[in-house]
RNA sequence: GGGCGAUUAGCUCAGUUGGUUAGAGCGCCACGUUGACAUCGUGGAGGUCGGGGAUUCGAGCUCCUCAUCGCCCACCA
């Protein structure tokens, strides 16, 4: 054929490699300005929603949230082309404390702090932070091609939230579920905030076990240690543990276990608190373990627990020793005012010199951290606000057991069911500038609380207008559990609220599953009745490529928009939605982003061919399911892409994105690019196939462009609109790729099986239901003869040295499969650079001088005058041999087992015979070949 | 103290209802400018699927057990 002048302009036109820059930002903003990231409001359709977790505006995105970025996309593309009415809700949270403590660092490095600034210039200053980075955050969302609705985009600091988490708060209090009280919280002295249980990390730490003995009343005059001259079987003094010495200085009492021997008699006596000189009760409570340590436990009530508890049913003093800002208080006595870590010290010393320090023995402790500042969390007392999670549990348990909501993967069932039965009462304000100011009032006249969703100008018990609101704000947190229904608009009655909740599928990391997935579940089904999403999937964390956990003090921190830069957008996102499985962690090469940078750019240059060498070919871009396959490579390439499509879809369904990326990868590479391209090839030589073979390379790119386009939005757009750029508008299936119409596909054998709701409901839903295609396995099995052949005699040209570009001679000793070969003989010559093949049925005399090789039954001779070295051929047949030998051995093996003749499914019976056949068949060819050779 | 996950080729990982010869990418070896692509092509080498046991005609996959690594939860001072 000759050249086709527009064919090479058009070729000259595409670039020859995908360059992601120049196309994104382009394509996105297109996007976005067309609206096709809005939901088709639909009434009919089915719902596809999604709320997105919202980052913390406290920085840039990190590749956590490019894996979330990049998974929700997906879904939500997929769902969009298919026709739902979809929705993804996008935002940002304010991150109280963890921006907090970023501004207040800022400040720190001007030499200034909040207290100086004080409460309304440091929000304001916040404010700032927070509109830089939110844009920030959003800027680089859109880069990863996040196709959210911005225009329903919120913050959880908006005036909307604001009244959610009002009404919230003032509707718990009303219920009961809201109460103030003095509790031991987790104190953080660096932030000056109480923290929730969740955000406390408790590390085990080397430290010590200090063994004290406290005198008892009445027997301080006599030596009250062992070594100090005390006899045995006195008692002198009563031993207790600690790893906390400084809290010593708080104690009011000694406990043991009631029904231990060997206090039974102290019970009820006092001792003498070193230091202090406090005489303190020994109490017997259940809670005391008599077997650790002594069996004999300190009680201090404001720095513990346990302690408090014990306190309680004793009616305890609490004395609080550790102040909120780390440092002894008053009631330490002589160490007022040190440090707390000092005292701690300075007690251990004081008992020593007292001869009251028995021993002191490493131990491990289980040390708390605050995981916004790493500072060392202080147990105290403290009157603060919390929730009463019970009831709220509750429910949430339920639509979990009674599969309103189901985790993927399932294994998180039983965490998320396990925190719900152990739950605890929520600490919900912090002694913070930044957040949801906490909407109570307390009255200066009569000293009552008052809750309002407004703010009241007067008590609500005694009209006083001397009230002050609550100083505290709301745990971050306290916002976000409403973020599935907040988001579109509740508590008013919105049609977005009507049309959008519940959402379908909450897609978010399991380190989140306590602090957000489970208070979400309970927010939503007490305030709305409903569990808030169908389907909840837990990815992993991203880890550097040795498995460490990508941190700014390590250094392996690699940034979303480095890569992006570096290698494209699809590449990352392709990249990080094939690397795992659901719920594990991800280690994230540079390596994979090159190879999928290499696809991306494999796809344009393929997609370079098609467009370009059919340019002027007739025939449009025809529907999969609608072209007419004439030879066997139109049949085999159309009944493969169906199959894809038909799995791809079904991936999708079961939330399996790592699988179905993979399968329209090896697809793409391995079977359209490797094999059909270089058929089609030749057919395009040829006039009467010309037009039907343009038509089928457009449609086969056409559908995998769609398959892949959830995945690798811009370069497949980027191509398709170019598939397209010679069809009219109103002639083309849509106006952008991203609302194209999904593949037609299948949709029957999709019954039963583990994710088998979300799956159910996506396959019944109406008018997508297709007659199925049915798959061309003639052709499948036909071609993959071919691929044998062909694989073969390059591999045996390589060994024996040809010269790749010259033509050899081939003979195929084919017995039935004599016709069909004889009719593709073309596909071999072409492929495996021979001469034109010579197919026969059998052959009367076997070529000399070549080397043979038995693909699939067919005998291949290849007479290489002068390059065959015998000896080497000798050596090469009786390695085939061995392999054939052995692969006959074991189905001879299996075959002879009577048990498994019996007990096997007759398929799996039948397919050892035709394989021991054939076995057997290649094993005769072969050795007869031998025979000839040697002799 | 409970619980979970991982362990498959030199490296990073797939392998979903137990069934032909366990796959991919990278790396490695050999060859290569046949008009889409060297971000490429062709071919090849490379694995007792962590150890042991059980069930089964048949186990990478199910069960038990052990080991190593990692994670989560936990008020024994």
């Amino acid at each position: 054929m000759t050249s086709d002048p527009t064919t090479l302009r058009r070729l000259d036109q595409i670039p020859k490699a995908y360059h992601p820059a120049e196309t994104e930002q382009r394509l996105y903003a297109w996007w976005e300005e067309s609206g096709y990231f809005r939901p088709n409001g639909n009434p009919d359709a089915k719902r596809f929603v999604i709320s997105m977790p919202p980052p913390n505006v406290t920085g840039a995105l990190h590749l956590g949230h490019a894996l979330t970025a990049s998974l929700e996309d997906i879904m939500i593309r997929y769902h969009r082309m298919r026709g739902d009415n979809t929705l993804w809700v996008p935002g940002e949270d304010h991150a109280g404390i963890a921006t907090q403590t970023v501004v207040e660092r800022e400040l720190a490095k001007e030499g200034s702090d909040r207290q100086q600034l004080g409460r309304e210039r440091f929000v304001e200053r916040v404010w700032e932070w927070v509109r830089t980075y939110k844009s920030r955050i959003q800027n680089q969302h859109r880069r990863l091609g996040v196709s959210a609705d911005w225009t329903r985009e919120r913050f959880t600091l908006d005036e909307g939230l604001v009244r959610a988490v009002r009404e919230v708060f003032a509707r718990l209090y009303e219920e009961g579920l809201i109460y103030r009280g003095e509790r031991i919280i987790n104190w953080c002295p660096r932030c000056m905030s109480s923290i929730s249980d969740l955000e406390v990390e408790v590390e085990n730490t080397p430290g010590k076990l200090y063994y004290v003995c406290y005198p008892l009343e009445g027997e301080a005059g006599l030596a009250p240690t062992p070594s100090a001259g005390a006899t045995e079987g006195e008692t002198r003094y009563i031993s207790v543990a600690t790893t906390r010495p400084e809290t010593i200085l708080g104690d009011v009492a000694v406990a043991v276990n009631p029904s231990d021997e060997r206090y039974r008699d102290l019970v009820g006596r006092y001792a003498i608190l070193p230091i202090m000189n406090r005489r303190i009760p020994i109490v017997a409570d259940e809670a005391v373990d008599a077997a650790f340590g002594t069996g004999a436990v300190k009680i201090t009530p404001a720095h513990d627990a346990t302690d408090f508890e014990i306190g309680n049913r004793h009616e305890l003093e609490r004395i609080q020793v550790v102040g909120f800002d780390g440092k002894m208080t008053e009631a330490a006595g002589p160490f007022a005012g040190q440090d707390r870590f000092e005292a701690r010290k300075g007690v251990v010393a004081e008992f020593e010199r007292l001869g009251l320090l028995d021993k002191a023995e490493d131990y491990e402790v289980p040390l708390g951290h605050c995981s916004r500042c790493g500072t060392i969390i202080e147990p105290l007392i403290s009157l603060q606000w919390f929730v009463k999670m019970l009831p709220l549990a509750t429910p949430a348990l339920g639509a979990l057991t009674y599969g309103q909501m189901h985790i993927v993967p399932e294994r998180f069932d039983k965490i998320y069911t396990d925190w719900l039965e152990n739950i605890r009462d929520w600490n919900i304000s912090r002694q913070l500038w930044w957040g949801h100011r906490i909407p109570a009032w307390y009255c200066g006249t009569c000293g009552q609380v008052t809750v309002s969703r407004e703010d009241p100008t007067a008590c609500a018990h005694c009209g006083s207008a001397e009230i002050v609101q609550d100083e505290d704000v709301l745990d971050t947190w306290f916002s976000s559990w409403l973020w599935p229904f907040s988001t579109l608009g509740w508590p008013d009655d919105t049609p977005d609220l009507r049309m959008y909740y519940p959402t379908t599928v909450m897609e978010t990391g399991y380190d989140i599953i306590f602090f957000w997935v489970a208070r979400m579940a309970m927010a939503g089904i007490h305030f709305l009745g409903v569990v808030p999403f169908e389907t909840v999937y837990l990815h992993g964390l991203v880890r550097d490529e040795q498995g460490r956990k990508m941190s700014k003090s390590l250094g392996n921190v690699i940034d979303p928009i480095e890569v992006m830069d570096q290698y494209g957008t699809d590449a990352l996102r392709f990249t990080l939605a094939t690397s795992g499985t659901p719920g594990n962690d991800i280690k994230l090469s540079i390596e994979r982003i090159i190879g999928n940078r290499n696809f991306a750019n494999k796809i344009w240059n393929a997609a370079r061919f098609v467009i370009g060498q059919t340019e002027g070919i007739g025939g449009g871009i025809p529907a999969l399911e609608a072209v007419q396959p004439k030879t066997l490579a139109d049949r085999w390439i159309v009944s493969r892409a169906q199959a894809l499509a038909a799995e791809v879809t079904r991936l999708l369904d079961e939330l399996q994105f790592g699988e179905a990326g993979r399968q329209i990868y090896d697809f793409f590479w391995s079977e359209f690019a490797d094999w059909y391209i270089e058929i089609a090839k030749l057919q395009l030589q040829d006039e009467a196939q010309r037009e039907r073979t343009a038509g089928i390379l457009r449609a086969v790119l056409d559908c995998v462009l769609r398959l892949l386009h959830p995945f690798m939005p811009f370069v497949t757009e980027e191509v398709w609109q170019h598939l397209y750029a010679d069809v009219p508008e109103p002639e083309r299936p849509a106006s952008a790729l991203i609302v194209a119409p999904w593949p037609r596909t299948e949709r029957a054998a999709e019954q039963g099986s583990r994710q088998g709701r979300v799956r159910r409901a996506e396959t019944l839903r109406s008018g997508q239901a297709q007659a199925g295609f049915q798959r061309d396995t003639a052709a499948e099995e036909e071609i993959a003869l071919l691929q044998e052949i062909i694989t073969r005699i390059r591999d045996a040209r390589n060994e024996a040295g040809v010269p790749p570009a010259k033509r050899v001679p081939v003979i195929l000793a084919a017995g039935p499969k004599a016709a069909m070969l004889r009719k593709h003989a073309p596909l071999i010559e072409q492929l495996a650079r021979t001469e034109p093949p010579r197919v026969e049925r059998m052959l009367a005399a076997k070529p000399q001088q070549a080397v043979a090789l038995v693909a699939g039954g067919v005998e291949v001779y290849l007479p290489l005058a002068g390059m065959l070295d015998v000896e080497k051929e000798l050596a090469r047949l009786d390695a085939e041999i061995a392999q054939a030998e052995s692969a006959a051995e074991r189905a001879r093996g299996m075959l002879a087992n009577p048990r498994f003749v019996e007990r096997a499914r007759p398929d799996v019976v039948q397919r050892e015979r035709d394989a021991l056949a054939a076995a057997e068949d290649t094993l005769a060819k072969l050795h007869a070949r031998r025979a000839e050779l040697a002799g």
